[in-house]
DNA sequence: GAGTGGTCTAGACCACGAA
DNA sequence: TCGTGGTCTAGACCACTCC
């Protein structure tokens, strides 16, 4: 792992258990480059990062601060699938509905720029939050690139196995979110009436490299749907 | 304005100009390097900046390439309010329903961290997109931040304003999502009915240094509602 | 004006991808 | 093996905040 990696873990490890709340100060630039022995520029870069994952912002000629939202009960929509792994405070279970070797809707072949007579996992499957149904998902994964998969692994966590067993790394994805009202089925598989708000994420998820290789679209139960989103403007 | 900015801005031009599609290689460092002439760090910084703002996606050992979804008509949610200016494919309009100097609720000092004796400016108005309503709005400016605002500004923009007129930088902000129903008043509003389906964002604005000064509220019309989210994966 | 974060450079060396 | 992007350094200089 590398340095400013090791540092940003470091740092968000000490504003955890050290429970710092939004505002508080962290050292200055200079404590940290000799506390952690590096170059101004690491130590930049690793703040960088937490700045990006939304856990410090950075004033100049004032300092370093942390940032931490106060609501509870709210799920990252970025830490949702792939990103991230702090949904230990939830409790999280998936019943598999559906596990097949199929060729792709043109919808799943468009998103997935593939051809349709190409070979895709198609996979069904409720959430679970909690004890109560959180969503209903539909997913298609490339077999060229995910070769192997089972209702164990469906079952528990995709993303952790394409990471730790394949040694896949999620670079990035596109997400479309919509708000409508929930079909017969739909209803049926969450629990709730029909024509109930139902909001609807399709998701396409790309390796580091570019290739994309998951598409899925989840149907959430909005009872339990409570997002989070910490935005950072660069645009400025 | 700074090189890496300035550099990062030229080829987001570039891209944009000469229709570059997703996966379309960008020339390499070194050639950016001398083009521009400046240090390879530079660079580096400039293309980390437009990673962010999911223009493109870098591969070691491989080059730097577009990124850019193909759907039309989605709203991207980061870029909604303060952030980014790319909405002009869209034609928005708002109407002011009301603009006064209040003291703030207790859910709104709570969510700017401000005593309730304080002074803000309380603005609700319902948007408009290509002519249909798009959203019904209640946002809370604290004014000792913000100390004037008139209709005519808050019919067009409020963020244009603040960072134009103002001269203050919009840093980073709290986004929290909910799906939900409309009440009879929302529905009146927004030309639906009641019970429809509603997105509920509430949304916590920071400067660069930190300080909240924006809260809003904001429940958008599930006909009109088509979001996207770029997201990239610090969490390898 | 002192303190603090940010930019920029030149160059050595490292890591990954493709052929 | 080579091309290409990424890390890391030391140091000069710049820009903003706050007293």
């Amino acid at each position: 792992m590398l340095k400013y990696q090791l540092i940003a873990n470091d740092i968000e490890k000490y504003i955890v258990t050290h429970e710092l709340q939004q505002g508080d100060k962290l050292p200055v630039l200079e404590t940290l480059m000799s506390q952690f022995a590096v170059s101004k520029s690491t130590i930049i870069k690793s703040l960088d990062l937490l700045e990006r994952k939304g856990i410090v912002y950075q004033v100049r000629g004032s300092g370093i601060f942390v940032r931490r939202h106060r609501r509870k009960g709210y799920i990252s929509l970025l830490s949702n699938q792939g990103f991230k792994k702090d949904l230990e405070e939830f409790q999280l279970a998936s019943e598999v509905l559906m596990l097949d070797t199929i060729k792709p809707s043109e919808e799943a072949a468009l998103n997935l720029n593939i051809e349709q007579e190409e070979d895709v996992f198609y996979l069904k499957r409720i959430r679970y939050i909690n004890g109560q149904t959180l969503c209903l998902e539909e997913s298609y994964y490339r077999k060229t690139i995910i070769p192997y998969l089972n209702t164990e692994i469906a079952a528990d966590s995709v993303f952790k196995f394409i990471s730790e067993a394949l040694g896949l790394k999620v670079g990035f994805s596109d997400m479309y979110l919509q708000v409508g009202k929930l079909n017969k089925t739909e209803a049926a598989h969450l629990g709730l009436k029909q024509d109930d708000p139902a909001l609807r994420v399709e998701t396409v998820f790309h390796l580091t490299n570019g290739q994309p290789f998951d598409f899925s679209k989840i149907t959430y139960n909005y009872m339990q749907s409570q997002f989070f989103i910490q935005a950072n403007n660069y645009y400025g």
